[in-house]
DNA sequence: GGCACTTCTGTAACAATGTCACCTAACAGG
DNA sequence: CCTGTTAGGTGACATTGTTACAGAAGTGCC
């Protein structure tokens, strides 16, 4: 069950909302729900094996791919007002992969259940819309990393990764460990902790336990292309 | 403007065009166009920009994604009867990276023009559904990619690929190049070269100018695990 | 503080893959 | 047969991945 601020929130967030009919939104509303997560808790909706619509309240999650042998590599971020569908493979047919979604800060998330969604598709074409849209967009984000796993070399895509995840903390402290680096860009610790060495020696960055602080985003900048 | 054999073709892999208004399908056929296609050409609809939906009518046809430094990786093959909306970025929104087609044999292919599909989608729910059934398989099969990417090395993505391309000409003997087989994985021709000798000298396959054979497909399937 | 325990980082050695430079072999067409 | 073109081979070296440890920094407990 929403309150009517999450409520407030989705809509504003999913652009069809304010097309349903009454008794539609009263229905999601009342069928979906809100959990807590703190940083590294893997997101499972308690009730159903399949997710549905994942909306971020507050907080970051990160989708990421995992292959069998345990490697991971991150595939898009969902800040507040993002939404993830993937994970509703049971509603989207031919998906046939797994994403995985774990909480990288403290946060607040709706969802909207797969029997829920499955319905307003059949009924609402801008529903289905947003779909294609959201499986678009993500689909257009797995591209780039695509791109950047092809075309860049370890130090260019670590470089990309501190700027960026200097962005989503609005500061050039990052407390981040080596480790997540190289699960974050589908590497290994010691080849991150190679890297992040050089870079320290080149005066772009220093180097703390669980901290990267960025001393020289231009430079960085430079290195990233 | 289709032929009628064509238009029948279409119908039986376009699940939805038994439902089109004769009306819409007229206009379908009439707007629709076919070229042939010489192995190694690249597929770019005469009339438009955009090329709109692909169908491969006879041969074969690869898509593969083209980074800025001429760096190339398969992404996916289209076989007689397979569609591709990717090209149609126009039409599908938030899609913002690039495919490109290429024959990889002799082949017939019909394009439905981008406009037309945007007027048949605006109008239809199925061809929308569509839409996304094809472009969810494409991402799925991206998906695979990456996971090979990630999580295998070169020797087992070489095996794996010959296999596929065995299964493709229906024969252990295949009329490739090294230089084609490191595009299709996004690795350069030397590394190829390298594994293909190793190959030969464990007799899984035997190498000849333009050709590999594979004499050992079960010694190659225990190899790409 | 001292101790045990966990987590994070450093490092060396080696294997696999990618890059560069250049060479040779095979074929295609006159 | 000659020549230009394409396919393939090779060695040297750079980068990245793997394995196996060691040490350093934090945490909780006594």
């Amino acid at each position: 069950m929403l309150t009517a601020e999450d409520l407030a929130f989705v809509a504003d967030h999913l652009s069809f909302m304010n097309r349903l009919k009454p008794q539609q939104a009263q229905q999601l509303a009342a069928a979906s729900n809100r959990a807590l997560y703190t940083p590294g808790a893997l997101l499972h909706n308690r009730q159903e094996k399949c997710n549905g619509l994942v909306i971020v309240k507050s907080g970051q999650l990160r989708a990421y791919f995992e292959s069998e042998d345990g490697k991971e590599i991150t595939l898009f971020r969902l800040l507040p007002g993002n939404v993830c569908i993937l994970s509703a493979s049971c509603v989207l047919k031919n998906i046939t992969f797994e994403v995985t979604l774990a909480a990288e800060k403290q946060s607040e998330v709706l969802f909207i259940p797969a029997a829920v969604w499955e319905q307003l598709s059949a009924a609402n074409s801008e529903v289905r819309e947003f779909s294609m849209e959201i499986v678009n967009e993500r689909f257009s984000e797995v591209m780039w990393i695509m791109e950047q796993m092809v075309s860049r070399n370890m130090g260019q895509r670590i470089a990309a990764f501190l700027l960026q995840q200097a962005e989503f903390e609005k500061s050039a402290t990052l407390p981040i460990t080596h480790e997540a680096i190289a699960k974050n860009l589908g590497t290994a610790r010691e080849v991150v902790s190679r890297i992040l060495k050089y870079l320290e020696n080149n005066n772009l960055i220093q180097l703390g336990r669980g901290q990267v602080i960025l001393t020289d985003l231009e430079g960085l900048r430079e290195m990233s292309r």
